[in-house]
RNA sequence: GGGUGAUUAGCUCAGUUGGCUAGAGCGCUUCGUUUACACCGAAGAUGUCGGGGGUUCGAGUCCCUCAUCACCCACCA
């Protein structure tokens, strides 16, 4: 740090004036590339995309954890890569663009394509800067100069080939299936992208003639193709075979048997409406229905009587059930309330139609990933996702991977063009050129859909390995790491082990880390439109970003939600504060020519210390390791604020040990470093010990032994010692000691309980009881110790 | 309907294969301090670990059951 010399601290922390100053000299050292050590495992860690189409969310706070745990193995010596990328979000950054066009009064068709393409670029483009400005000021150590976006062409050119592959393989179709369809965004989607809200509608009893039917769509009447009813219900066994008429248009349909069908839900008979819900659609297959579409692809009504049609189909709802009750049809209506789907991203609800789509045959390609999650091939924190994730292989559906958006990866497809659109064969190719050259000259018209962005993003692991830089894939994949948020196991998870087991023929990854929703004080999740989720920049800039890191890490565990606040941020920032200030006491007492590692353990105090250190020492790497980071940060605050600053710096203020008070620094700054990376790496730069940067040091190693007896005589001494400036000190001290005492006796009490009862002595492991036995052996020696202790200061 | 999680101090939460006297931060009470730090120190109060049952020498931790809350999946004629 250029302002201030080696050795000198400002009084008080300032992370506005350190931070940008901490960043330049990890970038000047190209402190984020991989480096380490060949021989040891390399550590990689593929960042979750973020989508590129507005500002950071909460949930990218949580790439904390991702960095704590590079940062660890970087240190470790191992050769490490954060590989940074961001996602162009297909529909969604469509549909966000296209709100910002409707601000100026335009739609995409007034753009067209082409123009549409290059704005939402643009605008990608803009957004993705103001994330990476984000993540940088987080002090995320990924490799920057590595970035990956899901729209380059290095990585479309992967995706294409695993397309082309999954296609020849037979894993691929084109179809009319029954799909989820979004009337807005025009577009077919998966059950997981659509949610369920509660709505108030009616319940609809209606003639058919031979039968009544009860629906809460009376508008797809003139959709069906049969009435159902159970085989087994007797009520209507002679129905079966006969006709039932659907009212207004008098069309006869016939009356099934279909076992699907619930004697007791509605009237018992269900109208079969194969082209507008699912089970219908089943019951259609089975029965080799007609499927008749009445609603059509924006919502509206089509081959339905002229005055209903063209109507959306709400209002058409209520001018069937008018024309029903005008015709005597209607039997009753009365009030329910049912929830019904909705598109996820704008919430527009989900209409059932027949659409021709692509598909992904999931079933066969989920099989190895199941055998892998089986063979624990791949290891979830927490480990309950393991059974949740198997449950949704177990029951997920084909996935329509097709959307005709405008802002995508466009599906490599060609249809050669002939008299009848319809009977257009189509082919599979790259480019226009690639199909010539395949299939022989001819009019071409390419397909207009793209991916669902899922399908490429579920690419990610060794797309980005295999176009971020030579020998990346190599040396890197499987990843070591792959932490993100709880609700995209499915959407995301699941299927990057699928696409990896079916590309590479193994698991993209061998850790899942899933992690809960941000929320604040009250269990709300945090967000912009609830207006309890403060710009990041704010908190950072007046708490420091180490603050909020440690708000982040410790006390959020894997799995559970982690509320985060203001007064939490707060206590991080003083912690922040104490360490400032242990090091400005160390270094300013700290002699020049000290050397940490050379310390020597001379007195009580010091054995007690370096205990403490080791068994912290242990504990963090294994905490880290084992990805328990909110333990390894609390054992780090512990460790900085009760044992060194409370305890053993008070007592160095009577009797010094310079060179250990250095090695305390050093060690507590290596450990602290991968939560707290500004301010261990400022203080680090003005100890007179070393010149390198912390980020690039290190990790601690345990390299003093202690005397666990001596360490005990300092927990005795140490009360002496800090109450030393008290009034009335003897008296606190004895108090205390008197409190000690009774506890120890207590101890005593309960060991001695334990080894007299034979059961315990016969059946528990006999390292517990030989543990159970020193205990109460050192419980015993203690009480000596203190009841002279209290002797000598009653007696002063 | 199926599933998962949560329930530990006033609040927010830790507590890794069952094993030291159940912890932390904030808040609260009392006292203190100004050359490391009021973004401070010392001392202190607060818990039938949601209820009930079981397994075990030993249960916050494992099993069963009930309750409340949250989330996920499916269905909704």
């Amino acid at each position: 740090m250029e302002s201030s010399s080696k050795n000198e601290l400002s009084k008080v922390y300032e992370p506005g004036i350190n931070e940008p100053k901490i960043s330049k000299i990890w970038e000047d050292a190209d402190a984020f590339k991989p480096a380490g050590d060949p021989a040891k495992e390399p550590f990689c860690v593929i960042m979750p995309p973020p989508n590129a189409n507005g500002t950071l969310h909460a949930g990218h706070l949580m790439y904390t954890i991702e960095d704590i745990a590079i940062r660890q193995a970087r240190m470790q010596g191992r050769p490490t890569l954060w590989l940074p990328g961001t996602d162009h979000a297909g529909i969604e950054t469509q549909y966000v663009y296209e709100k910002e066009l409707a601000k100026q009064g335009q739609s995409r068709f007034d753009l067209g394509p082409d123009e549409f393409y290059k704005q939402v670029m643009a605008f990608t483009k803009k957004h993705q800067a103001s994330a990476l400005s984000g993540f940088k000021s987080m002090g995320f150590s990924a490799d920057w100069s590595k970035l990956k976006f899901t729209l380059d062409e290095d990585i479309i050119d992967v995706v294409y080939d695993v397309f082309i592959s999954l296609h020849s393989d037979g894993h691929v179709y084109r179809g009319n299936r029954i799909v989820n369809w979004c009337p807005r965004c025009q577009a077919a989607f998966p059950d997981i992208e659509t949610e369920h809200i509660d709505r108030d509608d009616a319940m609809y009893t209606l003639d058919y003639g031979t039968v009544q039917i009860a629906t809460t769509r009376p508008e797809t009447i003139f959709a069906d193709s049969a009435v159902a009813v159970n085989p087994k219900d007797h009520n209507y066994e002679l129905l079966v075979g006969k006709t039932a008429t659907i009212p207004l248009v008098d069309r006869a349909i016939p009356i099934i048997a279909d076992s699907y069908v619930d004697p007791q839900a509605g009237t018992g008979a269900l109208k079969v409406t194969p082209a507008h819900d699912k089970n219908d659609y089943e019951i259609g297959q089975r029965h080799s229905l007609p499927e008749i579409s009445v609603v059509d692809e924006e919502g509206k009504m089509i081959n339905v009587p002229q005055e209903f049609a063209g109507l959306e189909v709400l209002e058409a709802r209520k001018a069937v059930v008018k024309a029903l009750d005008s015709a005597g049809k209607l039997v009753s209506t009365e009030p329910l309330t049912h929830s019904i789907a909705i598109h996820d991203r704008c919430s527009t609800p989900i209409e059932l139609i027949i659409s021709e789509q692509w598909f992904l045959r999931v079933k066969e390609l989920n099989q190895p990933v199941i055998d892998a999650i089986e063979k624990d091939e791949v290891s979830f924190y927490p480990t309950r996702y393991k059974r949740n994730a198997l449950n949704w292989l177990n029951q997920e559906h084909d996935w329509c991977i097709s959307r005709p958006g405008w802002w995508g990866i466009r599906i490599p497809v060609y249809y050669k063009t002939s008299n009848d659109p319809a009977k257009d064969a189509y082919l599979i190719a790259k480019t226009e050129a690639e199909a010539v050259e395949y299939y022989g000259a001819g009019n071409y018209r390419t397909e207009t859909d793209t991916f669902d962005t899922w399908f490429s993003s579920s690419q990610w692991p060794y797309a980005t390995l295999m176009t971020s830089g030579k020998g990346d894939f190599e040396q890197f994949y499987p990843t070591t790491l792959m932490a993100t948020a709880h609700e995209i196991l499915h959407k995301w998870v699941t299927r990057m082990i699928m696409f990896g087991l079916y590309t590479t023929k193994q698991v993209p990854f061998k850790n899942v880390y899933l992690w809960g929703t941000v929320t604040d004080e009250k269990g709300q999740k945090l967000s912009k439109s609830k207006g309890n989720y403060e710009d990041p920049m704010a908190i950072t800039a007046e708490y420091g970003t180490d603050a909020l890191r440690m708000a982040l890490s410790i006390g959020i565990t894997a799995g559970n939600n982690g509320a985060i606040y203001n007064e939490k941020i707060q206590g991080y920032r003083n912690f922040c504060n104490k360490l400032w200030n242990v090091a400005r006491f160390v270094l300013a007492k700290v002699p020049p020519g000290t050397d940490p590692s050379k310390a020597e353990l001379l007195s009580p105090a010091d054995h007690w210390v370096i205990n403490k250190i080791n068994s912290a020492i242990k504990s963090v790497t294994r905490d880290i390791e084992s990805y328990h980071f909110s333990e390894a940060g609390q054992t780090i605050y512990t460790l900085l604020w009760n044992d060194i600053a409370d305890k053993y710096i008070e007592y160095s203020k009577q009797s010094p040990n310079y060179a250990l008070l250095a090695y305390c620094l050093d060690t507590i700054l290596r450990l602290a470093h991968p939560f707290a990376p500004f301010i261990t790496e400022a203080i680090w730069q003005s100890t007179m010990w070393t010149d390198s940067n912390l980020i690039s040091e290190h990790w601690p190693n345990i390299i003093h032994k202690s005397s666990t007896a001596q360490a005990k005589q300092f927990e005795i001494e140490i009360i002496k010692v800090v109450s030393a400036n008290q009034q009335d000190a003897n008296k606190v001290e004895a108090l205390k000691l008197r409190r000690e005492l009774a506890a120890k006796q207590n101890q005593l009490k309960l060991t001695a309980a334990k080894l007299n009862n034979s059961s315990f002595v016969a059946n528990a492991p006999s390292a517990i009881v030989k543990a159970e036995k020193a205990r109460s052996k050192q419980a015993e020696q203690t009480i000596k110790d203190l009841e002279v202790e209290i002797e000598k200061l009653e007696s002063s």
